[in-house]
DNA sequence: TGCATTTGGTTCGATATCGTACTAAATAGT
DNA sequence: ACTATTTAGTACGATATCGAACCAAATGCA
C-alpha cells in the first residue's frame, strides 16, 4: 500500500500557511476598528500592559511578543507620541527604560475593547470559544518550544 | 460562587494573541532560510502556484492569501522581477492576468524547500506534527467563518 | 582600577503592507 | 446599442517591519 501519511514538513507548513491567514484575518478585523494611527501592534502592547505587567522594558516587550527590538522601538515611540503610555528612565540600569501605561492609555484600551467586543461576540456566534479553549494549550505549548528554539537552535533535547 | 469562565472576548483574545506570535515566529524562521529579496508572502505564493494551482489570477491569490489586492500586485512584481514567475494577460479577461511559475521558479521553491526542511525536522523532534494534526481542523474552520463575515458581515446564521 | 566584552536602546535604510484614488475592461439595465 | 455600474489591476503615499551599524552603560576579568 502507498505511503499516504501526510509527511511531518506538509503538516507544518499547512498549520503555519492556517496560521499565517487566521493572523492576517484578525489584524484585518482588529485594524478595521482601532482609530487611525494606531496599529494593532501598538494596542497589544497597550494590552499587555495592563494584563501582563506595567513598567517593564522595552526589551521585555519585544520578548514577549517575539518582535525583533527595533519594531519594539518603534511602537512605544508611537504610544508615546499618542500619549497612550510614558517612557522613564530604569533606576536600575542607565541604558534602560520603563514604559508605563498612562490614564489616556487606559481609557483608550477601555474604548478599544468595546469597539472590538461586536466582532467577537459576533464570532463567538458562529464559533463558540470553548472550542478554541481546546487547541490554545497546544499552540502555546508550541509556541514555547519555539521560543526556546529560537533563543537556543542548538537544544537537542531530544 | 465567583463566575471564573473566561469571557469569550478573553478566549479569543488569548487565541488570537498566540497566532500572531506564532506568525512571528514561523515567519522569522522562514525568513532566516529565504534568501535575501525574497520573503515569505513570495515564497508563499510560489507555493501555492505549485501546490494548489498554477495559472490564478492575481485577485484569485490575494483572495487565497486573505491579503489587500495591492499587496498581491507586489508580491508578483517581486516575484516576477527575479524571473520566478511570468504575467501572462488573461485571455478571457482583458482586465485581468494569470500567473504562471516558472522553471526557475519551481527550482527556487524545490531549494527553498530543501532549506527549510531541517528547520521543520527539527521542530517536528520537540513537538510531533501529529499533534499539529489535530488542531488543524479546528484552525481551518475557523478560517473559513472569519472568511465568510469578512466577505458578508451581515451574515447572521444563527 | 582599567580594559574588553556584553547588553539595552536608537538611528538609518530597505522592504513590506495596505488604504485611497485611479484606469480600463466587463457586465447590467434599459 | 448605450450608458451606468461593477470589477481587475495599478500608482502612490503613509506607515510598519526589521536588519545592520552605532552609542552608551553595565559587566567580566585581569
Amino acid at each position: 500500500m502507498p505511503d499516504d501519511l501526510p509527511a511531518p514538513e506538509d503538516i507544518y507548513s499547512a498549520f503555519f500557511l492556517e496560521v499565517g491567514i487566521l493572523s492576517q484575518l484578525s489584524r484585518a478585523m482588529f485594524d478595521l476598528r482601532l482609530p487611525p494611527g494606531i496599529a494593532v501592534a501598538q494596542f497589544s502592547v497597550l494590552n499587555h500592559l495592563v494584563r501582563v505587567r506595567d513598567g517593564g522594558t522595552p526589551l521585555q516587550l519585544a520578548r514577549a511578543f517575539q518582535v525583533p527590538k527595533t519594531s519594539m522601538t518603534h511602537s512605544l515611540a508611537v504610544l508615546e507620541r499618542h500619549g497612550l503610555i510614558r517612557l522613564a528612565p530604569n533606576p536600575s540600569d542607565g541604558r534602560s527604560k520603563c514604559a508605563f501605561i498612562t490614564a489616556e492609555g487606559r481609557a483608550f484600551r477601555q474604548a478599544a475593547l468595546a469597539a472590538l467586543a461586536p466582532d467577537l461576540q459576533a464570532l463567538a456566534a458562529r464559533f463558540p470559544a470553548s472550542r478554541l479553549s481546546g487547541v490554545l494549550p497546544t499552540l502555546t505549548e508550541l509556541r514555547r518550544i519555539m521560543d526556546a528554539m529560537r533563543d537556543d537552535p542548538a537544544s537537542d533535547q531530544t
